[in-house]
DNA sequence: TTGATACATCAAAATATTTTGATGTATAGT
DNA sequence: ACTATACATCAAAATATTTTGATGTATCAA
């Protein structure tokens, strides 16, 4: 029972934490990793990444698109916070930044747990 | 431990449905649906709908867009299917559209459950 | 030290998205 | 019938994003 309002008040935590307290900044953020989402190019190379870490060359292979347009794309990626790289010798292996899915998670998570059916009348 | 294999199996459904054998089309429903959270100002129309139904009238007074920007970014939450609308009277309010929120959130889930952390190398 | 590979970066062009202000449509009250 | 309200839609302008092709930098191998 303990246990139970514990994990309520872990919810009500994260629900004003991330939702009604979330200021213009933060708001700015989530929509800057949901930005990394909304190009079906960049969610191909977020599948990939899936698999493990990947180089460009790897994503030029299995997706034929042009090298800088890769990069681009990468470093949209990379800006947002979603992805990390590292690199050795020549290669740079980019792989997918768990935290950050968490963050989204959590977020959609919120909005689904916490998002009322309660009709409303204007005046 | 029936139980349990079978949630084993669930999750790989789920995972090879939305990642893995998603289309180009898929892919791009799911972006369309991403492109929604893309931008700040759609984000702080989607929270103020998690309090339940509202106008754009409601909008308009909460957050001081003009009324045709506001209809602009309906528009966007509507064709990617995240908003419903209900009219009444001279009033059209607007909720979220569950169903979509959990598509996401199964999609986000399966992305954060199966990325692997294993290191790759090229050639 | 030369040449090849892997990738980043840049500026320009091509596209897409967003904002604005005006106009249109439906509903409702007088 | 007239007027006001709620909202949609439109075309033009303003802005932002994406693509392209060229050039730059670092690493490695011969």
């Amino acid at each position: 029972m303990k246990s139970f309002l514990f994990k309520l008040y872990l919810k009500e935590f994260i629900y004003f934490k991330l939702l009604k307290e979330s200021s213009k900044v933060e708001k700015e953020n989530i929509s800057k990793l949901m930005v990394s989402f909304s190009d079906p190019f960049r969610l191909e190379i977020i599948d990939l990444m899936m698999d493990g870490e990947v180089c460009v060359c790897d994503i030029m292979k299995l997706t034929n698109l042009s090298q800088s347009r890769i990069s681009y794309h990468i470093k949209i990626l990379k800006e947002a916070g979603l992805i990390s790289d590292r690199q050795e010798g020549r290669w740079v292996y980019y792989s997918l930044n768990k935290e950050s899915l968490f963050l989204i998670q959590e977020w959609i998570t919120s909005l689904t747990d916490y998002s009322s059916n309660r009709k409303r009348c204007c005046e």
